[in-house]
DNA sequence: TCTGGGGTCCTAGGACCC
DNA sequence: TCTGGGGTCCTAGGACCC
């Protein structure tokens, strides 16, 4: 790597964004808990049972070699891989070593932000940002025994990006001294933030990959995908995001319960004590929180895959079961029950700031 | 690909108001 | 109705992420 003729170190020593990553998160718990199982395909999900509808939460290495991956129905994933150990979620016990392993993070002199059970960016200032991943790396292996990646950036696009190169077990560094030669010729999904329906969109409108976007007018960007989000795929394209690290605690905007159903419901009975179902649960959810709803949400999706969704601004946010019970009910009212049913779902919004 | 569950944010059209 | 120009709220849907 260049690096600039060195200036005497007096001056404030660098700020860094670093991205960690337990690998295989799930499937590494359990193996964790179940040593029988090194080195075998191992795949989490749903309640174990393939023929259930249910798709992979996590699979282990050994099991991706079989073109198994996260989000794929689990009758495929099995038929993919027959000879794998298929094992249920298990949520409660995923959050007790993920509780673990930030607290161990926190150890260290970072800011951390948590981003789900498995991820977390850390900010730090470090002359050795290397260093202090390897460092950071081992603590979590000897708490928890397992094997992590982290990516290190000058902002949060590039660490996380750069965990993406680091994984398995790794380190990667990604800024914007290598951003072109690492990034300019990959497709554009490969930036986070954009999805394979965009990128396909994008390259039906001429810009194939990061580096066409990254040139892109943005006006053009704005009129063919909207006034915020096509700027911000340019932005994206250049490696470009804010790089602020905040160990803010996580204000949820919403809660929600849904339940996709082994059989398709057609009875209209079962659907409306099945909402009413839901319903309590996000309500007990809502009290827990200790806010109240400001709108409820219904959502109903149809065989063969089609949902829907209506929703209500209550008269005054609230957080009495009986107002949200009786709103998801009100909602249920305004679908067309025609076709069986295989998902149903209500969410409680939490007013706006 | 017979495609979970829990979230977030953006878009666009219509209603409504001044 | 040869019927402007904002601003804001509400709502449904879409895309993305873990």
């Amino acid at each position: 790597m260049r690096r600039r003729p060195s200036a005497p170190h007096t001056g404030p020593v660098s700020d860094w964004v670093l991205h960690f990553d337990l690998d295989q998160f799930i499937a590494a718990v359990e193996v964790a808990r179940r040593p029988e199982l090194h080195g075998r395909p191992v795949i989490v999900g749903g309640n174990g049972d393939p023929a259930e509808r249910a798709v992979v939460a996590t699979a282990s290495y050994e099991a991706r070699e079989f073109g198994v991956d996260s989000g794929m129905p689990l009758r495929l994933a099995v038929k993919r891989c027959p000879d794998a150990v298929l094992l249920p979620v298990d949520a409660p016990a995923y959050q007790e070593v993920s509780d673990r392993v930030m607290a161990r993070l926190r150890e260290f002199p970072v800011v951390v932000e948590v981003l789900g059970w498995d991820e977390a960016f850390l900010g730090a200032t470090a002359g050795d940002p290397e260093a202090l991943a390897a460092e950071i790396r081992r603590g979590v292996e000897e708490e928890t025994g397992l094997s992590s990646s982290v990516g290190i950036g000058d902002n949060k696009l590039r660490a996380k990006l750069a965990t993406g190169f680091a994984k398995p077990a790794g380190i990667y560094r990604l800024t914007q001294e290598n951003w072109w030669d690492v990034m300019a010729e990959k497709p554009t999904d490969a930036l986070w933030g954009i999805g394979r329906k965009t990128a396909k969109k994008l390259t039906e409108a001429g810009y194939p990959t990061i580096l066409d976007l990254a040139a892109a007018d943005p006006d053009a960007l704005a009129a063919r995908f909207g006034p915020k989000l096509g700027p911000w795929y340019r932005l994206l394209a250049g490696g470009i995001s804010d790089a602020e690290v905040s160990a803010t605690p996580y204000v949820p905007r919403s809660r929600s319960r849904e339940t996709t159903f082994q059989q398709d419901l057609t009875d209209l009975e079962t659907i409306a004590r099945e909402i009413s179902a839901l319903a309590e649960r996000v309500a007990r959810d809502v009290a827990e929180e200790g806010r109240p709803a400001a709108r409820v949400a219904v959502k109903v999706r149809f065989a063969p895959f089609l949902t829907h969704t209506h929703s209500v601004t209550l008269p005054a946010p609230s957080a009495n079961p009986a107002v949200i019970a009786a709103a998801a009910r009100e909602l249920l009212g305004r679908f067309a029950f025609g076709k069986p049913v295989r998902l149903l779902g209500v969410r409680a919004e939490f007013p706006r700031a």
